[in-house]
DNA sequence: CGAACGGCTATTGTCGACAATAGCCCATTT
DNA sequence: AAATGGGCTATTGTCGACAATAGCCGTTCG
């Protein structure tokens, strides 16, 4: 059993790859907003049956993906501005949160891969793919919330964060200044270092407020 | 059809019914934390099928009160006191949220409602029931987050709700005296009443983290 | 005596079929 | 012509049966 490493078994239940294929489907546009989508149709194509696509569908909905009207329908959400202000709102609320933890009780090896995700992020700036920068600068804040040492507050995250991610895809990222980028994120970073808690919270909150009015007020000229 | 009030249809979908049972039955402790459920006793109990059983449970997961281990089965959740922490500083982030929107944004009757819950959080102090007290805080509460007019917000809360709720009759409700739980809720009424958002944010998240440290205090003597 | 192996059981995971419902079209009536 | 009612269709809601799996227990082998 010495070979180096042998292919990764791909075995997970059937909804969690239906819901994982529908996500990504949703996120990349591929499936836009406002879709319809049956039971039947999504059962045929994958080749499972209605319950199982019928699980994936009610977890998405938990996510805010998708829409369910009884007897009637799925649909994939359509955010409307007021949405995306509630999102980013909550985000900030979150995050405020996640920063404060992060710097108070934040594990070493956690502190350690926020470092990594600002340098990711770093990184991502100076290529200047704004596909890339948008997931580092995600990754950036899940680094955070990670380390926050809270997993509820890692749950709530994640389903923010897909919504998010609809929108940014749908509305084609505004991609600000790389360094401007930067120059929001490094206090944080730097005030979780310094592990000064009710700095490093105020500084997130802020962060993602701004973004989200930055966001709101892009779009409201539509 | 003048007759004063026709009696009201009670027409819901199987599966919200049986996951208000379910529900109602895990807060009031009927069904204790540790205790294992079968999908198929449920049905068969409840007169339904198998399926329709299995969605209620799949919310109640997502709810934060069951936990399904795949292939192996439900078991109503425990909550440590590492949980009691998690559900306290995310209460306190979410309702400072809640809190400082009720003040800036609450629309009048939404403001009004909330004036109405701290009566009632008044009437009930005084007439000492350690049951009715505590639904009377939790009114308040969410009276607040009503009004905070943010439906994600809304919606995050109802599931910290649950998980307090569950918490509080399992481990017998420490209530305090009558007169500082009103001292202690009454400045934020007034902050919110004042619109002075950043004071009822604060003075929001201080009384939640505040009742979080004396529940987890409160019990880690056991 | 210990440990690995194989089957047994309880439970969830998955499936296809039938029932109930919302929305639409069209005929019918006023 | 407008409103009303009936039925038609697409889709979800519900159901019972079969498949897959984890955990247990006895058995067997070293």
């Amino acid at each position: 059993m010495d070979r180096t490493k042998l292919p990764k078994i791909e075995k997970m239940p059937a909804d969690v790859r239906a819901l994982g294929v529908l996500r990504a489907r949703i996120i990349e546009g591929a499936i836009p907003a406002g879709a319809r989508l049956t039971e039947v149709q999504i059962s045929d194509e994958m080749g499972l049956s209605r319950a199982t696509v019928r699980t994936a569908l009610h977890q998405l909905a938990q996510e805010g993906l998708v829409s369910l009207v009884p007897y009637t329908g799925w649909t994939v959400v359509k955010l409307s501005q007021q949405d995306i202000w509630e999102l980013y709102t909550l985000r900030a609320a979150v995050e405020r949160l996640a920063a404060g933890l992060a710097a108070t009780n934040g594990a070493a090896d956690r502190i350690a891969d926020i470092r990594k995700a600002f340098h990711a992020l770093e990184v991502a700036c100076e290529r200047k793919g704004a596909n890339e920068i948008a997931e580092a600068d995600f990754g950036f804040h899940k680094s955070i919330v990670d380390a926050s040492g809270h997993s509820r507050l890692c749950a709530q995250y994640g389903l923010i964060e897909h919504q998010i991610r609809v929108y940014i895809r749908s509305s084609d990222a505004l991609i600000a200044d790389p360094s401007e980028i930067l120059d929001q994120h490094r206090p944080i970073l730097d005030a979780i270092l310094a592990k000064d808690s009710a700095l490093a919270a105020e500084l997130s909150e802020e962060h993602n407020l701004r973004e989200g009015q930055k966001l709101t007020a892009s779009v409201s000229g539509l």
